[in-house]
DNA sequence: ACATTTTTCGAAAACGGTTTCGTAAAAAAA
DNA sequence: TTTTTTTACGAAACCGTTTTCGAAAAATGT
């Protein structure tokens, strides 16, 4: 089959041993042996067998990357970023996505015990409320970072963005633009930053001395017809609300479309600012308000900061947080 | 550190062959021992090191799936049809990014002959027009099925759509909706899906009798702002087209920017049809006429056509191509 | 009772590298 | 020259499973 150290050892009347250090450019061997070996290696294509040198060195060069969905375009950015550094750095990536179940995700971060990755980057499922699972690995000795979706009940490295300050800068917003009944459309109640955003959506309508009732906060799913349907009951009420914060990018399109059914104008009747990075906000009529999410650079960061506790020993995954700013682009659905 | 079979064996009194097969539920081994074996294991949490058992099995239950980019929504939810049927079968998928970058994509290539992966899917890079480092993996014994960008050149399965008639379909759609000046906005000109479309596009061009000059195709690239620049440059012009096909979705974004910058109106100055899986098309203004691949079932069927080949030794990847109808939905931005 | 088959298990050799440790020869130091 | 050190390499153990093969024990047949 493949060409193996044992092939190039018989051809050169060296031992494996010597083989094997030569390749790793060891200082045991002479420049010159050194140079027969590569040389051979590259004329017979020689690669090196990850699973023999995994198993022997107790380290997999690859990290699991776990996520809901690649639906979203967030996600979908955030691997370009984890996988540009691993690329760089010689790691390879598995993914694995939960489908935002939480039996699925126990089962995926289970078989991390058996040591197929070094290291793990996640962002947890809506439906995540226990974080057993995820502590059971971490404490095994896994390095584990989360991002973006995080258990702020577990202790390790968190690359977010500042949902509180967006999510109130976004509301105020708003009421600058004149709304007085603001709501927010909220995704599952487990999430981190859905709770984050929330709560940066009601400090906004405190300190702007806006009244804060029940109804203000609306659930959406993640069933996009039964959303498009909550969305409209919302808006045919008489006493709709004039501003939306959507809080996750799949309620932009049933918001525009609803308002488009219901004949209300964005920003006259309903001002929309949604949480998207999606590039189609540009085109959207009217342009749609926007605040997007560092995608590239959190996914980027999460994987510096995983292999950083990779490369070093001793180097704690602690309870370091890195906020990245997500940016508030104005546009004319909330002008 | 984690338990292996080795103790496993030791607090049973038996011998780690035996622990193995009780494991897999081998024939060799009695029904008391086999329970009190997974029991064990149970209790001690036991997880096989996927390492040592692939490097004696030869085989590592993983696939890589090679992509260009996740930008693209089309390849976000590939993944996803990709994922769900690995996930059922027990592999494991590793993702591999080219950035179309042919270097890169040989680099990663070349890497597969190690033995890390079973399988491989692949969408190729917009620069691969030599295809034989692909030609090589396969040589070397690795089922590899292409999905939607394909080399002609290679015989092995491959899932693809219908880009001739579909473009085709959206161009005679145009010249029904009364274009007399159709240009096609092509992307990079080695890729097999964009001949396709441009083939179709042509030949519809000529069964209506429409005189096919070499502006009417429109090279964009992968550089947003030069694509903008180009397509304000094509609808500048006083002879402008009154149609428009955006063979790629990242078109999509430049074509309707430049229409609103020059005031042009869709459809009543440019009709516009573009290949794109966005659920955004809905709210657009006008609502956007597309061609959407099926990306999830492309995704989906590769994968079981790849792991069929993996599960029945003597199953080989012949050229049978796989054609999955795209859909084309008529939309305002083309009637 | 003995011969034969079936059941159930263990010893040991893989899989393909890495790493420790020992050692002969060459070079340097004495 | 002798002693010490350095250089350059090899033997063998090891990583944790799987798998082949042999063999005792139990079951079956005659």
């Amino acid at each position: 089959m493949s060409v193996k150290i044992k092939d190039l050892a018989k051809q050169l009347n060296l031992s494996v041993a010597t083989i094997s250090k030569a390749l790793k450019d060891s200082y045991e061997i002479s420049p010159e042996t050194k140079q027969k070996v590569l040389e051979l290696a590259k004329k017979l294509n020689y690669t090196p067998n990850p699973y023999a040198s995994s198993l022997r060195k107790r380290s997999s060069k690859t990290i699991a990357v776990v996520l809901p969905e690649v639906a979203d375009s967030f996600f979908s950015i955030a691997i370009n970023g984890i996988e540009s550094v691993a690329y760089d750095k010689g790691y390879h990536v598995l993914i694995y996505l939960t489908h935002e179940s939480f039996e699925r995700e126990e089962a995926i971060l289970k078989e991390f015990q058996s040591g197929r990755v070094d290291g793990i980057l996640i962002s947890v499922s809506g439906e995540t409320i226990n974080s057993d699972h995820i502590k059971e690995v971490i404490a095994a000795g896994m390095p584990l970072v989360f991002f973006d979706r995080v258990c702020e009940d577990v202790e390790t490295a968190k690359i977010i963005t500042d949902d509180f300050e967006s999510s109130y800068n976004a509301t105020c917003h708003l009421i600058k633009a004149g709304c007085k009944k603001i709501t927010y459309l909220s995704t599952s109640s487990a999430l981190s930053i859905n709770n984050k955003r929330m709560e940066g959506y009601i400090q906004a309508l405190a300190d702007n001395e806006l009244k804060k009732t029940s109804e203000n906060i609306v659930s959406c799913t993640s069933d996009s017809i039964g959303n498009y349907k909550i969305i409209y009951d919302l808006l045919k009420k008489k006493n709709r609300p004039d501003g939306l914060i959507a809080s996750v990018e799949k309620l932009t399109t049933p918001v525009y479309l609803v308002c488009d059914h219901l004949d209300l104008s964005i920003p006259g009747d309903v001002k929309v600012i949604s949480f998207t990075n999606l590039q189609a906000a540009l085109i959207l009529t009217p342009t749609l308000t926007t605040v997007t999410q560092p995608a590239f650079e959190m996914g980027k960061t999460a994987a510096t900061v995983l292999f950083k506790s990779l490369e070093k020993r001793n180097y704690h995954l602690n309870k370091e947080i890195t906020v990245i700013p997500s940016v508030l682009t104005i546009r004319d659905s909330a002008t």
